[in-house]
DNA sequence: ACAAAAGTGTTGGAGATACACCCATGA
DNA sequence: TCATGGGTGTATCTCCAACACTTTTGT
């Protein structure tokens, strides 16, 4: 059996949540409309002598150029007929030795900052796109289920494992905090109670600086400092 | 790659918790000791046209004889060598057609009510025994940490996703409900407190029956109905 | 009568929620 | 001076933890 890892990357620009999709590249022959183009995470097969994270690693580093992000496996889909689509043995057929073969895939789940660095992919330049989580496509082979898991992980997650940090810059403000777990949980909360928590986490800690250039009073920055992190998986 | 899963199956007999171990079968040449024998996680390669979920079923079932139990996958572990011991290439040697082959494995986590059957074995009849989870023995290929995470996700979901009944006979009284708990957790609970939560929990109803048989004053019987269960995966 | 576990309520503290005004900055 | 988001404290309520005695049964 084949085995691929699938990423499902999420980033913040601080008024949506986005997930990292790739287009099927144009077939060179065939006059096939971009609607008809589906759109899929970004997988890859696992290499012979490449633990199943180090694959999860490489694709993300290929598609963005970053090391060290949080990223996290969270399920394995292996349904037989999960590649059998129509559409799915087409699009594979462009550029899979055996296309028909089964292959099961392991999914992770990773949090990217869209603020310090472009969210501009690198080797796969142009098939990669940041799309809204609200009103996605819908996604080749099971990746509709794969990105449905990965969201109801990343909210499961976020609190109890402060890992919503990854997804903001290095330096960043309550306001910032805040909005990402608002989008994220999807429900309105509370500043002062929401600053009173993370005045409690020793991990985030205050900056001796403030916001510039934004016109209005400026917000203090804060960062994350791993040293100390409560919870683990 | 080839790919199998592994299960994990935990059963509670009333004293303590207990984890379904199988032991390499002696090699029929070769003075080998009992000691020298290694103990592993049942599991077997995944069958072509079986999904992931059947195939952990089916090796639950030709262990057990039952069906239906509590079986979630909780991770899927591929290092290249975590076959590659000597003593794992030994074992595998004695069955497998390609013992050398790279193997990943998706592990699931399962529970079992020791109670209402007996835990005999069927198909593996004699290979497998139920053990200590405390004072577990080193177990071959890298089957110790797949154990240890079982066992961290069941104390994860004991309370989470109320699924300690599965481990428990259809008819169980609070005490038995709570020495479950005391034991999974590690850490003795207050007997009321406790009561007054099972207590909330719609799907934990009160049967008109009372223990028999034992030297003191009879308890209620309760049984869990699923009708209703709020967290789901 | 005795042993052994079943069953039952109250109190105090910690943490969560709800809520409104003044402040600093840039235009 | 105005518009914009930054920043702050208090009252209430709910949930959790701690704690001891009476009841029912079998021997």
């Amino acid at each position: 059996m084949d085995v691929s890892v699938d990423c499902a990357l999420f980033g913040f620009d601080g008024e949506a949540l986005k997930l990292l999709l790739i287009r099927q590249k144009t077939a060179q022959c065939g006059p096939i409309s971009e609607a008809e183009l589906q759109m899929a995470l970004p997988g890859d097969f696992v290499n012979d002598s490449e633990s199943l994270d180090s694959a999860a690693g490489r694709v993300l580093h290929e598609l963005t150029g970053l090391h060290d992000v949080y990223l996290k496996q969270f399920h394995a889909f292996g349904d037989p007929e999960r590649v059998k689509g129509l559409k799915d043995q087409q699009w594979l057929r462009t550029f899979r030795e055996h296309p028909e073969n089964r292959v099961m895939t392991v999914a992770y789940f990773g949090l990217v900052s869209l603020h310090d660095h472009e969210p501009t992919p690198s080797s796969f330049a142009g098939e990669a796109e940041w799309t809204d989580v609200d009103g996605l496509p819908d996604l080749a082979f099971d990746h509709d289920d794969i990105a449905s898991l990965a969201l109801t992980t990343l909210r499961e997650q976020l609190e109890s494992k402060h890992i919503g940090f990854e997804m903001l810059p290095k330096k960043f403000t309550l306001r910032q905090l805040q909005s990402l777990h608002e989008i994220v949980l999807d429900k309105k909360l509370d500043k002062r109670n929401f600053r009173k928590n993370v005045k409690r986490m020793d991990h985030v800690v205050p900056l001796d600086e403030k916001e510039e250039g934004v016109l209005h009073k400026p917000a203090q920055l804060f960062t994350f400092d791993a040293n100390l992190t409560t919870t683990d998986s």
